[in-house]
DNA sequence: GGTGTTTGATAAACCGGTTTAGTAGAATGT
DNA sequence: ACATTCTACTAAACCGGTTTATCAAACACC
């Protein structure tokens, strides 16, 4: 395979491995012209390329940061990862993504893994169960950026969004609307971005006056989703609107209306918190809380790298507005 | 930051580093109890964390492969992306992933780059444009898997689908349900995956007996189309089907008939090569040609594991079927 | 001409693991 | 009792770069 290493390129140039190492640094500080060109003409001849492994070890920085998204399903944090790939490309970064999958076991193997692989940073969207690793990362003064999620009690970079206040106006626009029975459903509520988006619905009804219907508030898994909505479609009062708290609820709530063929925009209002690709595109009569992924990843790929290079600043929380549509 | 090294724990454990160095992978064979104990527990005390990099500089071998995408922006990229990054974990590699952006000069530096990293091998969307560098990297014995379009004169892995075929079913369908003004929209033919759904869709325009009008074949770059749909929407004889080439055409034409107010289903009968994600959901009156793109993806990683692994065969081309729905 | 500085290049240590060859000492065979 | 094999462990080379300390030659200065 590909084998040929400096020492080849140093003995063909009749240099010594250390000035071949300089001249592919570019210190070219002291160096004569003709052995440039001597070191030139033996990598072409050989068809040198340098081995980043090795230089790696020795450099103690492997240009690898590490993404490690909670649940990758979500279009949102395709949208993110992609910003930040696109981010760290042009600095000539590479990123690993791994998908925790929800799962905080396999979210602490992945930064392990990820750590021994010595990435120079990590990306993560966090399942906010494995504080005490959080904490020794920031401790050690590893560089971390957080995003989507809130983790309490940590100085640590944060990209995030207002959650709750969008969700508020989102409901908010409803009622305007006309609109007194509004239905939420949302996957089990062990995220801060889920209670979050809860307790802006709540508000929202408090504020106006309304009252908080427990029967009205769906909480289960996606695959248990599309039984628990019918019994809240089997009530007396059935609901006129419903939030869907995100894209993959929204999917098994569509799947359910279709069976049902109960028409969304005719027989029931919608609402998604994320943005459907393509959607906004046709005439659905859909409204979606679109959260800026692009920016926020690329913020987020932004403090890493800032971190990486060492540009000490204090940690901060990040958070962008949503827009509804 | 993290400095402990396995010299640390052999010295804490009273041992050398080839004892610990054999505990750590398993190579218990002649290890005395008490050793092992040792180690573990001096592992334990100093929080010791093995670092993958020096070990990839011996043993040649980095568990990292790369994946280049052509284009990065077609929803397909990304499920089969996702689908080589699931077999990958299960398999204990990981993927980069890099964007060459139809580009065959950024293809040709992130090979470069990737082989510089020691990934242990590649799977390509191949632009197409650099058989030179492919050809050498096939001769090489480097592991590969092309994926998506197929390379001439290659004798190499590859994972496609059938184009051509399915597209002539596809349009077979629209004729038989009485179209005969159908037009087809496409980027500029650059690539095999194109002119096969071309040659597909003639072929069933000539097999039906039906004239094929250049003036309905709509050939042009994304921020092109839209203005070449305008043409096409101009004849007088308007065409009463639109096939879009895949996902990133339809969402040029459906930008443009939203702004038109011409509306699918109703005015105009709409198929898209390529599935678009959470349509099928919605009660849309658009055809898809679903490639299996998960399916695709596993076999491509399948492929590449195997020959990583040294598991000698000839190379094969396999062709997935695409549905039409 | 002696001293100091600049220029150009190198030998050797180093990064943190893996691997090979080797070595005591104990167990076994005859 | 002596040769042989097994067991448990280690020293040192190695992977392919980077970096540091060093050195010779050329040049500058007074």
């Amino acid at each position: 395979m590909q084998k040929v290493t400096m020492a080849d390129v140093a003995r063909e140039a009749g240099v010594s491995k250390s000035t071949v190492s300089q001249f592919l640094n570019k210190r070219y500080e002291y160096m004569g012209e003709k052995t440039k060109r001597k070191i030139e003409e033996a990598i072409e001849a050989l068809g040198y390329q340098p081995n980043f492994i090795a230089r790696s070890l020795k450099q103690k920085r492997t240009s690898m940061v590490g993404i490690i998204v909670a649940n990758i399903t979500h279009y949102f944090s395709t949208e993110v990862t992609r910003a930040i790939e696109d981010f760290c490309h042009q600095h000539d970064l590479h990123a690993i993504v791994c998908n925790a999958d929800d799962d905080p076991e396999k979210e602490k193997k992945y930064i392990e893994m990820l750590q021994a692989k010595q990435v120079d940073g990590l990306i993560i969207f966090p399942t906010g169960k494995n504080n005490e690793l959080y904490k020794s990362m920031v401790k050690q003064g590893y560089p971390v950026v957080f995003v989507d999620r809130s983790v309490e009690e940590l100085e640590v970079f944060s990209v995030i969004t207002d959650n709750a206040q969008s969700t508020y106006r989102a409901i908010q626009h409803f009622i305007n609307g006309g609109h007194k029975h509004i239905a939420f459903a949302v996957q089990p509520l062990t995220v801060s971005t889920r209670m979050e988006r809860l307790e802006g619905y709540k508000k929202a009804l408090r504020d106006a006056g309304l009252e908080i219907n427990p029967d009205f508030i769906t909480e289960a898994s996606i695959p248990e989703m599309k039984g628990k909505l019918k019994k809240l479609f089997s009530l007396d009062v059935k609901p006129t609107a419903l939030f869907a708290a995100n894209d993959r609820v929204f999917m098994a709530v569509t799947e359910f209306l279709k069976e049902k063929g109960i028409q969304p925009g005719k027989d029931i209002e919608l609402v998604v918190f994320d943005n459907i690709p393509f959607l906004h595109l046709l005439e659905t009569p859909i409204s979606f809380i679109t959260q800026p992924a692009a920016e926020m990843g690329t913020k987020a790929a932004e403090l890493l790298f800032q971190q990486i290079n060492q540009e000490e600043k204090e940690p901060e929380v990040f958070v962008f507005p949503s827009r509804l549509t």
